[in-house]
DNA sequence: TATGAATGAGGGTTCATTCAT
DNA sequence: TATGAATGAACCCTCATTCAT
């Protein structure tokens, strides 16, 4: 009688594949970023996963489908982290916004956010799914944030009114270059994250703060 | 009298040779913007260009060799760029700051321009080289403009006094965001620049005022 | 009893890999013999090896690979013959010599080794590596060899004292002219190598006998 | 008026076609025995001749006429040189085969022949006409030419009869091999040409010489 | 006649993808 | 499922040859 104690082999098979396919997304966006798409080759995705090349393709139909499935994987968490932030418990607008870039620098510093993020500047143009999808998941929802405490800074007179055509843009856009920089020109201008986030949220909060003097 | 002297034969060809290397040059962004560097094909670039494959050898050792002298010299114009708006005559600092920004966009707005900052961002890793060339011609100088311009601002009491590190990145920020979108996710959602130019322009310079009540 | 234990997957594989460098060689000897190192294409020696001209890079590095590991390995059964030559019991110099001459041009007659040390001779100052190694396991042996039994021969009383600077060339001249005659003049005025050997032989035991009324 | 003092305009032209033919034969014998022909570029012989690629068309058809030119022009002077020693007063059958041998060796000292005689052993299987040029022109002269020393030879007495058959080529072959040494293996194994010669014409004038107690 | 810019066929090499084991 | 040998289309680059000047 062999005891069945461990879960169903096809629980565990999946489960194997599961870590396997994970695997394969960790290893494809480190040589993704190391190189980018076109420069990329499947082998090294292989071997940067521990597999052969031949299974690369039991679990992707193609070096486009291994990319756009990475990606798109990778996104999730940001999603995710958007959502996470649109729960926190209310406050002023000005608390919300440094709260909120605060998390976004955070998430930043994250080496993989900043490498998706990259890939999908350098790569949109030829995979335009990837950047819509981005689009779609990630930036209109910062949009619709940014908008929200806009909106409610300037209900509660914290904030000056803006027309805001692009005011999301312009708001994260410290933070993007900011990421961007890390992986350009870091190796000859390292950039101080710390004290540039410091600049750009008092940059910002200035900006937008209602002004005693002014219109 | 009537002996109009024709250039001298090789004075000729000179110009010859040089207009064909300018057509490449115009045909290599146009093929590395389109699809990136390592998936374009130098078959595409002599097409672009009207001449034949061996041709493109002719004035370029190798694709590397045609990617960065295409981009270099693509630059020079950026840098006189910034040559020219150095020697402006001086006013406020709120109007030189606006000036220059306007300035930026209008070149921003410039296709060639927009495709050469997105090569550096999307190659610049694979070709350190440029973008330090890069750094060191345009924004190194970008830089100290917008240094020079806060402490004028600050001494003349229009702007307060901010630490700043990183602040040119966080002015020109917005900027170099709305060229990468223009980009990237343009197709999709659409940016309007003269309005997205206004609330950059307002917010930073809101950003940066003296203000009466703060510290 | 019945079970007769197949090689193990993998040895099998191996062997067939082994099979298909050891085709790859003898179709690169084809190929090179037939056009020389420059003209040769890879496609060719991969159809005359029956494979794809990718498979070739499985196996060789790149096309001077193929050709230095094909003549490397096509240098070893030569070596041995030195070897197997040097282990041969001793007999009367004279017996030696003829022996040895014997067996050099029985290999001579061997189609690969007359293409072998044709290509030696014709690409040797493009592959300066592969004439200094062909002069250190083939050549100089056979220089030590013959040095040795005209040393032999000279204590026996059959030969007479030669000074010998060049005498294994003179010794072995002959032969190798004749290799390479067969494969450039033979079209138009063919050899009889059994009549040429018996010359040469004839010819060179005569040079090196010592003589009664000779100093 | 104008004195026409100087030869015909066509003359002199005519002169300088030559000349500069002969540059150019100098020029391909160099650069060809350098790399050999596949490996040889026409621009290459066009600078060593100091003249720009396009002129070579005008003196040769092709690569290939070229190369035939060139070698076929270097042949000249060989031939000349067997019917120089031809002509040469007789004397004894030895004395001849000496002077023949020392004649050739200073021959094979100079570089240009032992090129060309290694550019036909090398590139003769895809030059037929080449080799047996050659082969008609001057190999088989040599040929007539040693027979008749051994035929002279053993009339006086001076030879032992030989049946011949590949006679010249063994005479003659350490003189080639001694060519062929020094551009292959020189680099590493240096051949003194001086003892060398002694040696083959001890060993040869030995081989030939008749012997008192032999059969 | 001489030049050298232009051509384009050709070949070495890479690598995504397939498939027998 | 996993492997990795095999494939062959694709692409960079070379160079013999042509031709406008």
């Amino acid at each position: 009688m062999s005891q069945i104690v461990e879960p169903a082999p096809s629980t565990r098979r999946e489960q194997q594949k599961a870590a396997k396919r994970l695997a394969l997304i960790d290893a494809a966006l480190a040589v993704f970023s190391r190189v980018g798409y076109a420069a990329a080759k499947i082998d090294d995705v292989a071997e940067e996963a521990g597999v052969s090349k031949g299974t690369v393709y039991l679990y992707f139909e193609s070096k486009e489908a291994l990319f756009e499935g990475m990606v798109k994987a990778k996104m999730v968490p940001m999603i995710d982290d958007v959502a996470e932030i649109l729960g926190k418990p209310n406050a002023t607008a000005i608390e919300r916004l440094r709260a909120h870039l605060t998390f976004f620098y955070t998430k930043i510093l994250d080496d993989e956010r900043r490498q998706i993020m990259r890939l999908i500047l350098s790569e949109g143009p030829n995979f335009p799914d990837l950047a819509e999808f981005y689009y779609n998941n990630v930036l209109s929802r910062g949009h619709a944030m940014v908008n929200a405490i806009i909106q409610q800074g300037v209900e509660s007179g914290e904030f000056r009114k803006m027309e805001g055509h692009g005011l999301m843009q312009n708001v994260a856009a410290g933070a993007l270059i900011a990421g961007i920089w890390k992986q350009v020109f870091d190796p000859f201008q390292p950039l101080d994250l710390d004290a540039y986030f410091e600049t750009h949220i008092d940059l910002i909060l200035n900006g937008l703060r209602a002004q005693p003097g002014q219109d």
